[in-house]
DNA sequence: CCTATGTCAGTCGGACTGATATGT
DNA sequence: CACATATCAGTCGGACTGACATAG
């Protein structure tokens, strides 16, 4: 089989798997992925968090506005740019988003069974030069 | 970064660069898959190939619709069963095929770049067995 | 002017659920 | 009757393109 193929399924799978995970909490995949964002880099605006997502600004502003009516995330404009509204994570934001982390690192535990440290270094080590040979293009 | 997050990173980079390099013969992805799950296994029907590529049948219907419309595949009646249809590729679709599969492997090649071969074949170990620990759940 | 940002609006393809008819 | 298959129809969420106003 492929390997492309392989790398699909896997996805696929895995994505099924998280959301199953996170549906707990009233998450979806693309919110949680935001969230986490988020918390890795506090204050980034709509635009840059877009960039970062691979997705248009129009799509993650309907992600922003879900989290937000959510109470997850607030939106204030920046102090100094009259247009940019920079968002940061809400209280509710942050313990929502530990919860999700703690039942997505079981998850990426099981997956990964079977594995030693060494193959998961390399399985990482991979995954990240293939993305980057292929974004080189 | 969470490896969940570089694998779908991954994938979707991938997806693209594979749309982008099929995109002269007018084919999409799903529909490539789909050819190449026919040319190695033929004669499925629509209710097996929904099933290996984990969609519905009505999914798999409107793939193959447009895989007939542009005379890829052939739908030939089963000769003991009056309901199941089962596919094959037509002439068109093989050269098709193994046009778009010479390009993927040329962007599977440039992705593995910098890789060795022990490196590779883990790659593959990996992701297989870690698709079977999701599956397995 | 040119660029970046935020946002309203419409579109589009993909996968889904529901319903129905038919063959074993 | 139970079950699998094919297929028509509608729905739904996600991401897209287009358009526009505003800030720098």
């Amino acid at each position: 089989m492929r390997l492309s193929y392989a790398i699909g399924r896997l996805d696929h799978t895995l994505s099924q798997a998280i959301e199953a995970a996170i549906a707990a909490s009233g998450l979806k995949l693309a919110q949680y992925t935001t969230l986490s964002i988020l918390a890795a880099q506090p204050s980034l605006s709509n635009a840059q968090l877009a960039r970062r997502a691979f997705v248009r600004p129009q799509s993650m502003n309907q992600v922003l506005a879900g989290l937000e009516r959510q109470e997850l995330i607030t939106r204030r404009p920046d102090a100094e740019h009259g247009r940019i509204i920079r968002m940061e994570l809400s209280p509710r934001g942050h313990t929502l988003l530990a919860t999700c982390d703690r039942h997505v690192e079981a998850l990426e535990a099981a997956m990964l069974d079977g594995l030693d440290p060494e193959e998961r270094a390399a399985l990482s080590r991979a995954v990240a030069r293939a993305t980057e040979n292929l974004r080189a293009r």
